[in-house]
DNA sequence: GTGAAAGCGCTAACAT
DNA sequence: ATGTTAGCGCTTTCAC
C-alpha cells in the first residue's frame, strides 16, 4: 500500500540508507546513483513520512504559532491574519510549516503549547503577543527552547529574541501632535493592563502630557481588549464625566471603530468635537469616516521577521538574542481637527 | 533529557506497553496501576512525543487546511480569517491541531497537500476553496484521503462531503430585489471564472434577468479575484461602456469595497446613480458608506461545519458523504436605491 | 491485568 | 561511494 524508502531502495538496487542520503541530497552519494534513485521516488510516487523522519532526527519542519488564548476572539482583530501572513511566507519560502494554536483559555493554551515543545511538534515557535509574566513565555525560557515574540519581553530582555515596534515614541508622538492642535483634554484607551505594548504606549502618551505640563488624570485612561465592543464602551464612561476628553489617543483601529460608532449614536462628531488618534493602520482604517490617523505599525513586516529570526535560530542554535525594531510610520488623514 | 514512556514505566514500576496503556484509558488496566503510573507521569513531567505516537498509529490528530493557492493574496480577504476562526474552535473542542497550507504557486501547493497526505502529517483537511477540475480535489478523491470542501463541487458532488450556501438563490433573490427596485441595467462582477461558487451567482443572475425578461449583456459581465483592486477595475471597465450599469450585483465584499472607492473617485454616487448589491457580509460591509446590502452567508458557521463533519469522517471511516447547506439572509442597507 | 517483543519509516553512526 | 545496523518513542499483538 503505502511505498516507504524501502521499496524505493529495492528499485533503485541499494540500501535504504542510500536512499535516506539521496533525498538529504547528501554530496558522497554518485550523481548516478541519485538519479537511479530520483527515478525509483517518481516512479513509485515516493514520500517521506514525516513522522519517522523527525523522530528519528527528533525535530520537525514546523513552527508553532501561538495567539493570545482566546485564539477565537483574537482572530477577530486583522492583526493576526496580517502577521499571519508574513509568517506565512517566510514559513513557505524556507519550506517550514505552520502549526496554529487554536485557543482556549489560559491554561489549555499553556497545555497546547507542553504538547508541541515536549512532543516534538514543531522545532520552534512565535509568541503574537507579549504579557508581563506569562506562564508560557517564562516556561519557554525555562525549557530552553527555541522562540521569539512579537512585542517586547516583559523580563530578560536581553536574552530574548523579539521583534516590536518602537511604541514608546510612537505614542509620545500622536500625543505630541493633539497637543500641538491645542488639546488639553486627552485621553488614553489602551489594552489590558498584562500587556507590555499597552504600557509602552501609555508611557509615551504620560511622557507627552508631562513635558507639555499637562496632567495626567487617572478619569481618562482606560484599559479594555482589542475590540470593537471595547471602544463603545471605553466611551461610555469617559463621556458620562463632568469634563470629557476633547482628544483620545487609541492603542488599536478596531477600538478606534467602535469608539467611533459610539461617539456618533452620543451625537458627539469627530473631529468637530474630538480628534482621535489610533494605532496599526489595519486597512479599515482608511475606510471609514473619518479616516484614521493612525500609526502604520507594518503588521506584515512584524511577521516576516519574527520568522525569518526564528528560523535562522534554528539553523544556528548558537545564535545570540537578536531585538529588531521595526519602523512606524504616522498616517495623517482626518480623525484630528487643529482647535488652535 | 526527555523524559519516554520508559521513565515512566521504570518510576511506576510497570512495563513500557502499561503505560501506553494508561495514556489510551484501557479499561483492562487496574485503577490501581493506572493511579501510580499517572502520578509517575505528573512526577517526570511526561508528554507524549507525537510523532513516535503517529508513527506507530499511523495518524496525527491534525487536520490540515487548504487556501487557495496564494494563500498570502487570500489572507487580505477577512473571508479565510473567519473560516478559520471557526474551524480552529471546533478543532480545539475536539482536540485536533490545525496545519494550514503556506500558499505558493498552485504546483507548490499540491505538492504540500501531497506531503501532507503521503507523509501523515494530517489526518484530513478542509479545502477552503472550490474551482473546477482542480487536480488537488482530484488527487484527494483518487487517493481516498478525508476531506471536506467549503463551496460545491465541480464533479462528483455526491461522493463528496461538502458545506455550502445556495449561492445560486442567493444570486437570484439578489438580483430580483435590484429588478423590483427599477433598476433594467444591471452588471455582475464575479470571482474568477474556475471558482464554482462563481457559477452558481452568475447562475442566479442569469435566472432574475431572463425571468423579468431582461436581456444577458456579456459587456456586464465581469470577473477577476476576491480582491479590492479587482473592484476598481470593474468599475473603469463598466464605466467605458456606452450604457453603464445603473445597478451591480458584487460576489464580494471586499470587491464592493474597490467598487465603491472607484464610483466615488469616478464622481458617480452610490447608491443615488448606481444601487449596489454584495455578497459575505464581511465586518467591514456595515462601515462603510454606503454600508451594503449584502448576504450574509455566515462564514463563521461554514468552518465549524465543515470541521465537524471531517472530524466525523475521522472517527467513522465509512461515514456517507454529506451535503450541508447553511443557511443566508439578506442584509438590507443603504447602497440599493428605488428608482421606480 | 500486565509484560515481552516486534515493528511503524526513517536517519546516522559505523563499516567497508 | 554505499551497505549494515541500531535506534528514535510509541503501540500492539501475543503470551502468561
Amino acid at each position: 500500500m503505502v511505498v516507504t524508502i524501502k521499496d524505493v531502495a529495492k528499485r533503485a538496487n541499494v540500501a535504504p540508507s542510500t536512499v535516506s542520503r539521496v533525498i538529504a541530497d547528501s554530496s558522497r552519494i554518485s550523481l548516478d546513483t541519485k538519479k537511479r534513485v530520483r527515478k525509483a521516488m517518481k516512479e513509485l510516487g515516493y514520500y517521506p513520512n514525516v513522522n519517522a523522519r523527525n523522530l528519528a532526527v527528533r525535530s520537525s519542519q514546523a513552527i508553532g504559532v501561538i495567539m493570545p488564548s482566546s485564539a477565537e476572539t483574537a482572530l477577530q482583530n486583522p492583526f493576526f491574519p496580517e502577521v499571519l501572513r508574513g509568517i506565512g511566507s517566510t514559513a513557505h519560502e524556507t519550506e517550514y510549516s505552520l502549526y496554529v494554536s487554536t485557543g482556549g483559555n489560559d491554561e489549555q493554551l499553556f497545555e497546547e503549547v507542553k504538547r508541541m515543545v515536549y512532543g516534538n511538534r514543531v522545532d520552534g515557535m512565535i509568541l503574537l503577543y507579549s504579557r508581563v509574566a506569562d506562564p508560557i513565555m517564562d516556561f519557554l525560557v525555562e525549557a530552553n527552547f527555541p522562540f521569539v515574540v512579537i512585542g517586547k519581553p516583559y523580563e530578560q530582555e536581553s536574552r530574548i529574541t523579539y521583534v516590536d515596534n518602537d511604541n514608546y515614541h510612537a505614542s509620545l508622538e500622536l500625543t505630541n501632535h493633539l497637543i500641538d492642535y491645542g488639546h488639553r483634554h486627552i485621553a488614553f484607551i489602551g489594552g489590558t493592563t498584562d500587556l507590555v505594548v499597552t504600557m509602552d504606549r501609555l508611557r509615551g502618551y504620560r511622557s507627552a502630557l508631562k513635558k507639555a505640563n499637562l496632567d495626567f488624570k487617572d478619569d481618562y485612561i482606560v484599559h479594555d481588549e482589542f475590540l470593537r465592543s471595547s471602544g463603545r464602551k471605553a466611551v461610555e464612561r469617559l463621556f458620562s464625566l463632568k469634563k470629557p476628553p476633547t482628544a483620545m489617543v487609541i492603542a488599536d483601529d478596531m477600538m478606534s471603530l467602535g469608539v467611533i460608532n459610539m461617539l456618533e449614536e452620543f451625537g458627539v462628531d469627530c473631529p468637530e468635537d474630538v480628534s482621535i488618534t489610533s494605532f496599526n493602520n489595519l486597512y479599515l482604517s482608511e475606510l471609514i469616516r473619518p479616516a484614521l490617523t493612525t500609526v502604520d505599525i507594518q503588521i506584515y513586516m512584524l511577521g516576516v521577521q519574527s520568522a525569518k529570526c526564528l528560523i535562522e535560530k534554528l539553523k544556528h542554535k548558537e545564535e545570540p538574542a537578536k531585538r529588531i525594531i521595526i519602523p512606524y510610520s504616522i498616517k495623517f488623514r482626518n480623525s484630528t481637527k487643529n482647535i488652535n
